[in-house]
DNA sequence: TTACAAATACCCCTGGATGGGTATTTTAAA
DNA sequence: TTTAAAATACCCATCCAGGGGTATTTGTAA
């Protein structure tokens, strides 16, 4: 019989103990190793054959997102599915574009998550929910720049327009610039918002 | 043999899923239901015999906290764990006060799972990393009150005091003072940084 | 090479947030 | 019933955020 070897990145253990039981009810399923966040992913698969990497997006170290977009360079034939806690219509975008294979919401069964990875292992791809916004708001959906998303991190730590300015050496004028684009790009009106948003969207 | 009726709750069907997977591996263990609120945990609680409640601490309609506050109260026989992303130090004081048995970071292994729900079926408790700043931290981790904590909510949902003042009937002049006062016992300095802690320790 | 996005920088103004007080009433606990 | 905590309300001041512009430089993709 030919398996499916699976490797599973959480953050948190008993979500990995859970997912590799859900997936050992299915005998071509075969969990070869488990990653706490991307950097782990990247140092299994170097050392490691791995059909299929299930991801989940909030990590340290490094995201999901950020993981896939390097698993799919270095390794094109390897499926990933982003395992995800919300909808995060910030990324939809991205994960188009990377071609990342799958996608669904934590709120699933187990056995979505083994239908999905049987779904990608033949060349298909299972997105939940997600293809529902990636017409309606992709449009909308401005992409935030590198420099927004350095900016919206240093926010969440606390710091004021000319806190940051002062650490990035530029003008305090061109960090409130920033903060302007970035909240009319995602249609919100304060920081507090701004936080949520980003907390909610895997950005901090 | 004597089993234990175990209910679990968490907002994350696929966790859910895997809990109950991880929980099968003892025989003595027998998962009798499952809820994905606060509310589904009463309902359920209502109607069936339940010796271990599992609980979230982030769930939509009532969270886990307010829900084992009600467990306890009504039915104090029944042992109630907390499960939790991370390390809740606003919650310490009250998971304390409230009495309930154990307290483990998701960040932990399904056997660990299984270790807290066998000890505290034996009238025992499990704390996970808790106690550690029960004690260090507890004297300068003021307690935030139900209406700091309303105000906190709302703030997350980027209302302004003074929209705030409005939806409570009270004045502008009142929501300042409970969000001065929030910042000081939180020792944070902007509402940027109280958005973030909130949502880490699950106020939000 | 031309067009466009991103990053940079500055101007204006208004309103809200922060931090320092003080003080009353209501509620709950000892 | 006395005491303390919580919720209420107001004063002051300063600083920062938010929203409206405009404009230059830089890098990159068509």
């Amino acid at each position: 019989m030919k398996t499916t070897d699976i490797l599973i990145a959480d953050d948190h253990q008993i979500v990995i103990d859970g997912l590799k039981l859900v997936l050992s009810s299915r005998e071509d399923f075969n969990v070869v190793g488990e990653a706490s966040n991307g950097l782990e992913v990247l140092d299994f698969l170097a050392k490691n054959k791995v059909d299929v990497v299930v991801l989940d997006i909030n990590m340290p170290e490094m995201d999901g997102i950020k993981c896939a977009k390097k698993i799919k360079s270095s390794y094109p034939d390897i499926k990933v599915i982003i395992l995800t806690m919300y909808a995060q219509k910030s990324f939809v975008e991205e994960i188009l574009k990377i071609g990342i294979d799958g996608c669904l919401l934590k709120n699933n069964t187990g056995k979505e998550l083994s239908d999905a990875i049987a779904r990608v292992t033949s060349g298909k791809s299972y997105y939940d929910q997600i293809q529902n916004f990636s017409k309606e708001e992709s449009k909308q959906n401005y992409s935030l720049s590198d420099r927004e998303l350095e900016i919206i991190r240093k926010l969440g730590d606390g710091m004021t327009s000319s806190q940051i300015a002062n650490e990035l050496y530029i003008s305090e004028h061109t960090v409130k610039t920033h903060r302007k684009n970035i909240l009319r790009k995602l249609d919100l009106h304060s920081s507090s918002e701004l936080i949520q948003y980003a907390l909610n969207n895997g950005i901090i």
